[in-house]
DNA sequence: TATTGTTATACTCTATAACTATA
DNA sequence: TATAGTTATAGAGTATAACAATA
């Protein structure tokens, strides 16, 4: 028996998760986009093969046409000839979505209203325990 | 300036909110039931009536009529009338619907991957941390 | 009049399978 | 043969609007 509950830590990190997602969801409607067109607009700092766009965002590759479509008619992104290999398209994020980008780069990034009840040392605590925790875990989208 | 920056410490919180999104996703799958369904079944620990399930699930109403026909037509729940209110119809997990959502709540609180790179005492007071920020935070569905 | 659940409609996300053009 | 992108198809989640039954 451990003096920490696994059980009950397991429930707060998902139960921090389910708030942090949540709130995505309602910054996304915030700026008219889906949760997955603004990942994919995130991820769109350099332009990216299709093929590479699916494997961040983790579904099969027929689906990253349809979403092209739907941000290319947005203005928001452009499909581009990779002239290394013309079988690969490159999906490039215009002014206008880089703009975009960043704009829901840093509304993602202020302090979340969820640390707004710890202090600056706990923060620090949080922020290093979560490197680590982070470190160990697969690999994600945004950053 | 702060001395912890709220920038990376957002980003942190987001990538383990990522990371737990996915791994969730992995665990319904494994259970053959889309997240959604998931967070529907954990939710109906006592018959719920739809708009309370729409409510927790932040959704609207009416897509709740569809996701209780898939649900029952899986045998995990049923309808049933409330006494007091005509209007009224509760979702109520049924005993196959019980057991499953036991075996979901048991494996999503099987102490996570990223949590092993952590000993003891760091867990405590991640621990710590998560509850304050938890309880800062919005309320969610499962817990 | 207001609320609960349903239906109709439309859009997005998702996977599988088959197709094309390149490699 | 294998890979990148597309298309067709199907199921699921989501919102809006209109409706019947009940409060």
């Amino acid at each position: 028996m451990r003096s920490t509950d696994p059980h009950e830590i397991a429930g707060l990190l998902f139960a921090a998760a389910e708030a942090t997602r949540s709130r995505f969801e309602e910054l996304c409607a915030r700026f008219e986009m889906t949760p997955v067109q603004a990942r994919a607009l995130l991820a769109l700092e350099r332009p990216l093969a299709m093929r590479d766009l699916a494997a961040l965002l983790r579904c099969d590759q027929s689906n990253v046409t349809g979403l092209a479509d739907r941000l290319e008619r947005q203005g928001l992104v452009a499909r581009e000839p990779d002239p290394a290999d013309r079988r690969v398209t490159r999906l490039a994020a215009t002014r206008k979505g880089q703009a975009l980008r960043r704009k829901l780069d840093a509304a993602l990034h202020e302090t979340s209203p969820f640390l707004a009840s710890l202090g600056d040392r706990e923060l620090r605590a949080l922020r290093d325990l979560l490197r680590k925790v982070v470190a160990a875990g697969p690999p994600t989208v945004s950053r």
